[in-house]
DNA sequence: GTCTATAATTGGATAGAC
DNA sequence: GTCTATCCAATTATAGAC
């Protein structure tokens, strides 16, 4: 299996957020065009990979990554499947590439916890980032959710590292709560779970809830409904006090 | 598009209930054989049957049906290829009938919900049976979301029918409970809504609890542990009264 | 009912010209 | 970088003998 080509490296880039490895480059011989011509090709080349990155997560994140063809992505994001094949030197490594691209949105909203917050604002506030997320990134959402029933073979590592440590983290917060009188006796684990669980449900099962209740999130008023029932729920509870 | 074949008319067979269409029998000539023989023929052949909707619903559970060969399910099932061929016209039809065989499943706890009832007592029934299914099926957790996430494009007319008319019937058992007083005030399809994804994420996000917690539903004492989570949390909340 | 070919297709990936 | 042509593997599905 050739893993290589796309992969060379991408000499001195930003190492740190996305989609690192870029096609290579040959920047050997003497800077003939001018340096804002390299700009716009560069920029050119780096929004054909994104180009390329947003038709797959759109098409991964609803058939998954066998039930999408190269040639499908290619089709969706305007370029032919060899050249697709040129950015990205096979499937698989597309898929890891657009996987990888979401983890940080991932991860984001969590790492706000602290303890010297007040809970009821800060996980309020927490169900609200949430569930724009699965408003504006419903696909992310879904891809997530798809890696994760197949037994996340390409984010195990990811998760035992990095979603890993941030859950010990940010459990520790909650139990800080808990001691502090703040938060009724809850385990942090199934607190983190049932949040995401109730915020995911609206973009993974998307279909199911505008079935039954005949709206998106993409409906202003819905999407206030959800927020505010969501946050009662979790907070107060259904049994009337 | 041929779907013949297995499809050919099962003479009169239960219509009503799960996976109707049997492989076409012969009855024609004079019943030699004695009656028990064929019954015990029979029963092979049905046992045969349910081993391939098993098998597939392992598999399609965990890979999706493009993420799975035929050839695997027949592996599994411990039959040849053409043979499955046999008893399943195609692939999806095999699919298709491992779906409706599951919606049955999906739709009986909700089923018990009546006015009648406490409604504390009724919810914190309604979250421990359906962990219990996320524990014992958690395959027919995974491929229903599966299904949700590609848009249902098999369930679709089922979700609109069935799944529609109960959960309305059971909203207004909710309204009812909250306008006498017995239940905060909550809009009944985020209710539902939230059950559905708490309890369900144990199943479908099976491996990032275990790789959180270190722990399966198949652990009793975690499993208790998650019930009585679940049950505090939507039932109580965790502002401090 | 079950098996052994085998037909028919899809789709991932490479070669090489431009 | 981009394209055309092509190879090759994997799979679905069928035909037909037993």
């Amino acid at each position: 299996m050739p893993k290589t080509k796309a992969l060379a490296a991408a000499s001195s880039s930003s190492n740190t957020t996305t989609s690192t490895d870029k096609p290579a480059r040959k920047r050997a011989k003497p800077a003939v065009r001018s340096a804002s011509a390299v700009n716009r090709r560069l920029r050119q080349i780096e929004d054909k990979r994104s180009a390329i990155l947003g038709a797959a997560l759109g098409l991964f994140s609803r058939f998954g990554l066998h039930g999408t063809s190269i040639d499908q992505v290619a089709a969706r994001a305007d370029v032919s499947k060899s050249n697709l094949l040129y950015y990205f030197a096979n499937k698989e490594e597309l898929y890891v590439n657009v996987l990888r691209d979401l983890l940080a949105l991932w991860l984001e909203p969590l790492r706000g916890f602290s303890a010297e917050q007040d809970p009821g604002e800060a996980i309020g506030d927490y169900i609200r980032r949430k569930l724009v997320v699965s408003r504006d990134r419903p696909d992310a959402s879904r891809l997530f959710c798809l890696e994760m029933i197949q037994g996340a073979p390409l984010l195990r590592d990811e998760l035992d590292r990095e979603l890993r440590t941030l859950v010990e983290k940010k459990s520790e917060v909650i139990k800080a709560w808990v001691a502090a009188g703040k938060l009724a006796p809850v385990d942090p684990h199934h607190l983190i779970f049932a949040l995401w669980a109730v915020t995911q449900h609206y973009a993974d099962f998307g279909v199911q809830v505008q079935a039954l209740t005949g709206h998106t999130l993409d409906d202003a008023a819905f999407f206030e409904q959800t927020v505010e029932n969501v946050q009662r729920i979790v907070l107060q509870g259904i049994t009337p006090r």
